[in-house]
DNA sequence: GCCAACGTTGGC
DNA sequence: GCCAACGTTGGC
């Protein structure tokens, strides 16, 4: 099995709007980007771990665990003239963009993006390396199995 | 709002 | 295929 990062803004979908969703599924759309698609498409099984991570807000970091629940199919934003992720060279033969779907499995307390920078443990973290902006990113079974340990363990210390 | 870092585009 | 310009990400 191989685990996964994915980040999504809580403004848009957070961990709380999958867990009201119907059988706490969510479909990954949005994705625009070659190589966090090329995951999604070639390499998720599933099953695959997940780590949901809250970006782009106040307190980002990991806020739940889920798994993948579907394996990739095109992503239908991309037809979608009205959808702010509508893309114009995308056609029913020919997709660009692809999809999984994730089910979350349970809530976990705020798993900081501090914490986790501050683990010696995870100091070759594909989500930490500088400059990284890819939404979507691998997890080692060594750093799944420390984040499970740091998400039992209280915050603030 | 700022800005570093990175990805994409398109002219050549 | 190069690379400058531009757009986006995402923490701060």
């Amino acid at each position: 099995m191989t685990c996964w990062l994915m980040k999504s803004e809580p403004s848009e979908v957070s961990v709380d709007d999958v867990l009201g969703m119907p059988g706490q599924r969510v479909d990954w759309f949005g994705v625009r980007n070659y190589q966090a698609r090329n995951f999604m498409m070639r390499d998720m099984q599933l099953g695959d771990g997940v780590l949901f991570y809250h970006s782009s807000c106040a307190e980002p970091g990991i806020v739940g665990l889920a798994e993948v629940s579907r394996l990739a199919r095109p992503d239908p934003t991309q037809f979608d003239p009205q959808s702010p992720y509508y893309d114009p060279k995308a056609t029913q033969e020919h997709p660009r963009w692809f999809c999984v779907e994730v089910r979350m499995l349970s809530k976990t307390r705020l798993l900081s993006l501090n914490e986790l920078r501050a683990e010696p443990g995870l100091q070759g973290m594909r989500l930490l390396a500088r400059g990284n902006r890819l939404s979507i990113t691998p997890v080692t079974p060594e750093e799944w199995t420390l984040i499970q340990r740091m998400l039992k363990r209280a915050s603030g210390g």
